[in-house]
DNA sequence: CGCGACGTTGATTTGCCTCAACGATTGTGG
DNA sequence: CCACAATCGTTGAGGCAAATCAACGTCGCG
């Protein structure tokens, strides 16, 4: 049994203990050492993962070879590459462990499978969507008419956990600027006794 | 019988003509003049909205009350503000006409009913969003990695019917650049034949 | 016709980047 | 268990893409 996933479902959706039970049933654990992939760019992406413990980031190589934070994930959330996860294709995104982790992996053969079994499952991830586009849709607003500083203060406002637990080069990819910038902005929030 | 409807539908679900007539029988039509206001910001978002002809733009004001474009949608399309439309609380976004628009309106009480009736449904708007999400996602990538004028050549590639309908204001807004800029871009390309 | 919306051009500024160097930790192989 | 390397964070100097501020031409339309 693996209350933070029945409990995560609960919190968007009405799953029964009995549809627990046949999801459950599907899905493994992995565990991922840190500096480790869970998922390398290049491959298709089998699966989507819900972090049990740890935390997580998943990010794209750009064509100047830089890095591109596009998630930092923690526990009670899902991670995955959705592109490469819903069109079967090979994906551009790798996802490596921050601190060793422990995963729930559902597969997509899986998810199809009950997703015609039971509604409320589509209904959950139909609503985690949802959720998840309106946040990506709040940082590209965020992108275009924010300063770097006023982006990172949001970060700590909203996501507190992820600002004290992840490396700082991880934190300014993720704000889209550069270790560098992130270090001043830091040091003039504290200098100005903020 | 509105067939852009009902092949949007079945582009990615699989929507009965049954069903599909009680969709329709539940969305009206609506006439939107150029630069008139289908939904305010402020206001509660009671429907979602399929775009039958013409072209809008949603948008938000920022804090030094900018506007910043968020969608530009032509025919075949959904649009509307999400996060006020699933929580039923005040948006914060407004959509407005490019051009003499017609829409078909979905509202929140009638497709929370219809998901019950018709799962096929379901299914559509969750690959809806996740597709949509998967689109916000690139953009934020290209926002943070890529230049004003890399922004707007895969803008042409992707979407050229934008490109060519939409006035350049609006254009430079999405990009998340100064109409000043987009134009030195232009002038830029089209000197480099090209 | 006159006015607002749209697009362009020029001069200047600026926020963040790049490049370079250097401590402090952490981890690891000999 | 220690030496050495890699990772992480910081600081400084200089540069650049895009913003800002200002002005102006054109077009469509009420």
């Amino acid at each position: 049994m693996t209350p933070l996933l029945f409990s995560n479902f609960n919190k968007h959706a009405h799953i029964t203990e009995e549809q627990f039970k046949v999801i459950e049933k599907v899905m493994d654990k992995k565990l991922v050492k840190k500096k480790k992939d869970l998922l390398a760019a290049g491959e298709v992406s089998r699966y989507i993962y819900f972090v049990e413990k740890g935390c997580l980031r998943s990010y794209i190589v750009d064509k100047d070879g830089i890095e591109q934070v596009m998630q930092l994930v923690t526990e009670e959330h899902w991670i995955g590459d959705l592109y490469s996860f819903v069109t079967q294709m090979h994906g551009t995104i790798t996802i490596e462990a921050i601190e060793d982790t422990e995963v729930l992996m559902l597969s997509y053969t899986d998810l199809e499978i009950l997703y015609d079994e039971i509604p409320a499952l589509e209904r959950f991830f139909r609503k985690l969507i949802q959720r998840a586009y309106v946040a990506v849709q709040q940082r590209l607003n965020s992108a275009y008419s924010a300063s770097a500083e006023e982006r990172y203060r949001e970060l700590i406002r909203l996501r507190p956990e992820i600002a004290k637990r992840v490396p700082l080069i991880y934190i300014a990819s993720y704000l889209g600027i550069t270790p560098e910038s992130l270090s001043r902005i830091r040091k003039s929030m504290f200098s100005k006794a903020e």
